[in-house]
DNA sequence: CCTACCGATCGGTAGG
DNA sequence: CCTACCGATCGGTAGG
């Protein structure tokens, strides 16, 4: 890419362009995932990096392919968790319990992506972002419950269960739930053990005592 | 509030100031919980109502107060609904399948409301909105599982289930779900009665063979 | 990668 | 409830 000739040298801090790229797509995936697209002026991403904000559209065409960066990243990341845990040994409970412990972690925010992906964002990046979501998160997920279903661990949709698919989707809506509905915002492996418990224990016993009727299927 | 002597006329559409008044929060509910609240200017509000800009601070002291308001509007018809549903006959997962069907059509988009609380208010406004929030949506679903835990058709926190308050909170994380995670947007009643079902279905019962093991409790 | 600057739009105010 | 307007801030560009 850079010519050899010469050696380009650099006065200031010694970083290349790559490496002020790199400082600038981790500095804007912390402000975008804490706050949105919107609220984050593309003057904050650069002052945060020590750059003036010119200086991004030196690295970024725009706004939105700074952010498009920064989700796809996110999705690759998340995507190569979710992969290992996949193909670890253990049943299904285990399994989830891992990524229960796992996704929380990973600086993800999937509510604030949503929500951009679906309403700040050119069509096209949108059709991107949402496809690169199913590959990154839904399939590794699917696959897991397409496992416990083969298995025979977990109930066929003709036994009131439902399609790996759909089950991945519920697992990513409780995923969402922190205590109080983050309010608290606890931490510590005690309550991550305990929220796992809780959300795995839901996604496979639910919450009705084994002798209750009352539902079809 | 006004007064009788002379009469006071209105030239233009014959709307009386509380009128008014409402049109605004109903023109600006709608465009709040479909954009949120950054996204959405003072100026397309009033513009959607056919007034000036200016206008709407006759009625509000400020954008955020006028959220504000919507949101509390939002809260008490919500509030209502559910008492009326925890407040009927049936079981536990009658009530579950009649809460289900009914909080996806109250236009509360959660996601976004929630985002809002956190990240766009000021502190003292957070904290009422939330405080109404567990007081209109929280209390209710809470006493819906606490009549199934004390009639012992829901299992106990010691026997591996979950406090009412919690259960509370996984339910709305669950009521999130649409199919293909909000995509299709498909609707019509055959999908909302299917939609209930998985979702009532996982909260009793999860998604497990009755013989699988492999949890705790 | 900087300084300087553009047009657009924001929430809110003045004054009637 | 209007016209007119404020200062601030936005994403992005020019030119070096």
């Amino acid at each position: 890419m850079a010519r050899r000739t010469g050696g380009i040298r650099r006065e200031r801090a010694g970083e290349s362009p790559e490496e002020t790229r790199r400082a600038i797509l981790r500095t804007a995936q912390r402000l975008f995932m804490e706050q949105g697209y919107r609220a984050i002026s593309t003057r904050q991403i650069a002052a945060a990096c020590g750059l003036t904000q010119p200086a991004l559209y030196h690295h970024f065409a725009d706004k939105e392919e700074l952010y498009v960066a920064v989700l796809l990243d996110n999705l690759d990341e998340v995507h190569a968790g979710l992969e290992r845990i996949a193909a670890r040994g253990g049943d299904v409970a285990e399994k989830l319990r891992q990524v229960v412990g796992y996704l929380p972690g990973s600086r993800q925010d999937l509510t604030q992506m949503f929500h951009d992906i679906q309403h700040e964002l050119r069509p096209e990046d949108s059709r991107r972002l949402y496809e690169a979501f199913e590959a990154s998160m839904i399939a590794p997920l699917a696959s897991i419950f397409a496992d416990g279903l083969r298995l025979g661990a977990l109930r066929s949709p003709e036994r009131g269960g439902v399609d790996a698919v759909t089950a991945a989707y519920l697992l990513l809506h409780l995923l969402q739930y922190q205590a109080g509905g983050g309010k608290a915002e606890l931490s510590g492996s005690r309550w991550t053990a305990h929220r796992a418990e809780i959300i795995v224990g839901l996604m496979l016993r639910g919450l009705a005592e084994p002798g209750y009727v009352g539902l079809e299927g």
